[in-house]
DNA sequence: GCATGAAATTTCAAGCTTGAATAATTTTCA
DNA sequence: TGAAAATTATTCAAGCTTGAAATTTCATGC
């Protein structure tokens, strides 16, 4: 966080700060792109399944008491109607279980099956190595940095609450 | 690029290196998704369009005398059928026009009408908003770091050739 | 009690995305 | 030449995603 010759961090639309601005946009959704296709793929081939199944997975593992429709929606931050529809494959996969809700007649609690659980572990651990086959390559302090100043963009938005999936 | 206490930038799989790794990737994931939130919805609610959409006119805005079905594809990363749909309500749109290839009865070119090219020049000012709006309040050290380390992960990775939009 | 609004979920139409299969054409090269 | 391989594009089934509408149930206030 040093100031060189940064005259205060100047917040206009100077031309050049915007396309300095889109360079990195671009970048980084070039590189996001490029991982998530890399575990795209890897979860289609070594264990026949997709992205969108992974994340509901992780989000139900964390959570062994199960959570209600509503809640995994905002966890995952996608639609309702989204989560309904992954679900429902999921439990005719036998991969997770829905629950009624003790005092609520319209809320369904959903949670892996053990079964759901033990196929859960392996892709996590799998897809643990190949982000790190990803990142894992790159010097520790570029690792840092990166961390940092992700976190600078994220506090310096609004993009707080609501965790992801991380097995 | 010091070296500071790193012994050489391992590659091995230790745990609090994948730990590491997954952390940075999940954040990545996060920050890029929140933008792309940011975009969707301004394209929806100020322009009536999609991102698809908006991916393709800008791949077409910067070749002007055309792309074939499958440059355009593969310009995008995207499947070649993935292509087709979305050219297709671009053409019922009068943002696209399809023109026959001279020597090859396969093929089709693929371009933007000038209402089309209107259109976006309109969309990809606003874009170059939106982005610096998120990108623009970093310090300037800070953004061309990340893009740095981008960089980094762009060469340790093999995610070259092929361009983006960035109109 | 009971109406009114809030909350939880599903349904729906539209569009995006993929990988595989198909069809048409062009290229290669024996 | 002419058969086989490669290229170009579309079609297709399945699944993902959204925002909006509809449904059911719950909570609040009168």
């Amino acid at each position: 966080m040093s100031s060189k010759n940064n005259p205060s961090a100047s917040r206009k639309t100077e031309p050049e700060q915007v396309k300095q601005s889109l360079r990195v946009w671009l970048k980084m959704l070039k590189a996001t792109k490029h991982v998530e296709a890399v575990v795209r793929e890897n979860l289609r081939v070594k264990f026949d399944t997709t992205l969108p199944r992974f994340d509901v997975m992780a989000a139900l593992y964390r959570f062994e008491e199960g959570l209600k429709m509503s809640e995994l929606s905002s966890a995952l931050r996608v639609s309702n109607g989204n989560v309904t529809g992954i679900i429902e494959r999921l439990v005719s996969d036998g991969a997770v279980l829905r629950v009624p809700v003790a005092g609520d007649k319209r809320a369904m609690l959903v949670r892996l099956t053990q079964r759901g659980r033990d196929e859960f572990a392996k892709m996590a651990a799998a897809h643990e190595l190949w982000i790190n086959e990803i990142f894992g390559g790159l010097p520790g302090d570029v690792t840092a940095g990166l961390l940092a100043t992700l976190d600078t963009i994220e506090h310096a938005q609004g993009l707080h609450s609501g965790e992801e999936h991380d097995a």
